[in-house]
DNA sequence: TTATATTTGTGTTTTAGAACATAGTTCTAT
DNA sequence: ATAGAACTATGTTCTAAAACACAAATATAA
């Protein structure tokens, strides 16, 4: 087992910007009341209409915020990578999930009761302002998202997620390869549109030269003309 | 001219959730900043890529924030009812906005500067936890609102915007009207399509005796078959 | 390992909705 | 009051993308 110094510096080096802002009796409430998951490849975190519990802190893996529609039909709202934090919109919204959250890879997971954060943030004006600006950013792109998905085209969409994946996840040691393992029917949820058309759009950027795809390894060759195509839509 | 008098009762009646937060002395400072402004039908309030200074509160008319997207083509993101908040998430993301926002019809807006507000906020958690509220409401809107719009068909999509624009405005004294004057690129650009199926659409809804319309002036006639057609899509 | 399920790839068909064209109508500003 | 602009209406054409179908390739589990 883990002894108390272990958590500690677990949590003080992983939760950087959360522990920065606590007093002394504060972090020593996080310590006791912060617990460490583990979630494996495709679990389910947390599931559409359930009670929000915890504030999620992504340590380790990869997780998708994704939403089922109209007769089903899957659309991801967002993709977390360490270290950030998701989970919390709904209780501060006084709400049941309105999405749901599951790991694409083996995740470890830091959870910590929304009722503590709360109870902190109330005394706190750096940690309420630094949900505030969480919560601002993501409507901002939630705004720009529903825009994104509307208005462009299916190369535009798929472009814009590739150079998206890219940015969230990074790049192999290769310096080319989008670090990330992603089904086409995960890669189409992400762009708005059916796996047949990431399938076959993806084929159409391996014949232009602009990708190259070895199983699901995505390989970005010309990173200036997919940012075109994800441009002009 | 308005005595101060007049100033304080029409902030403490209009601003009820902020006013009631505030100490003595906050009160007074916002007394002191707090400008109330008017703009004409179809008056800019503020532009995309500006940079955003005050916490604007819609006393009087309706307001609509939109975004153009690819090929100028304008998206209305959502629309604000007397007594709502907004112009401020920009502020927190520390960001220029990423909307415009204009004015349906004759506007009476107050605006707070924003360095007062996050002043007010670093110290009254009440405050914080109203903000942190409102940006998760409005953030869970915009992730349902990504799937609806993308999902739904033309119908569904024009179905849902009316039922909307009914529970944002109400209805006239008829208890059927909806209470806005809407052109129908207005209502096209909230429901992303064409103006030409809007009007197109709305025939149809017409010639099924699920709405009429005189003008720009839409009646419900069906609602239980329009939120149907919302609901299936 | 082998069997079964899932994912990927491609061709074909169908369709929703955009684009375009044009005319009638209603605002709005001088 | 009237001219011009903007909006509304409707028909027609065109196209992007969904739906469908099936084969091949991979992954997963017994």
């Amino acid at each position: 087992m883990l002894g108390k110094n272990k958590v500690v510096t677990e949590l003080s080096s992983s939760l950087p910007e959360i522990w920065r802002m606590l007093t002394d009796v504060e972090r020593d409430q996080l310590r006791h009341n912060a617990r460490i998951l583990h979630f494996k490849k495709n679990e389910l975190i947390y599931l559409e209409d359930e009670n929000p519990r915890g504030l999620m802190c992504l340590f380790k893996g990869k997780v998708k915020i994704y939403k089922s529609g109209v007769g089903g039909r899957s659309q991801i709202i967002r993709i977390i990578r360490p270290v950030q934090y998701f989970g919390y919109r709904a209780y501060f919204a006084r709400e049941p999930y309105v999405t749901a959250a599951s790991a694409f890879e083996a995740c470890t997971v830091c959870m910590i009761p929304m009722e503590l954060i709360e109870q902190f943030l109330r005394n706190n004006g750096d940690l309420a302002l630094f949900f505030i600006q969480m919560l601002s950013v993501d409507l901002g792109i939630a705004d720009q998202r529903v825009v994104n998905l509307t208005q462009k085209h299916v190369r535009g969409r798929l472009a814009e997620s590739l150079i998206f994946l890219k940015e969230s996840y990074g790049l192999e040691e290769d310096g080319a390869t989008i670090n990330i393992y992603l089904a086409r029917e995960d890669l189409a949820n992400l762009s708005n549109m059916t796996t047949s058309n990431a399938i076959r759009t993806l084929s159409n950027f391996v014949n232009e030269h602009i990708i190259s795809i070895d199983g699901r390894k995505i390989k970005i060759i010309d990173e200036e003309r997919l940012r075109k195509i994800s441009r002009i839509g």
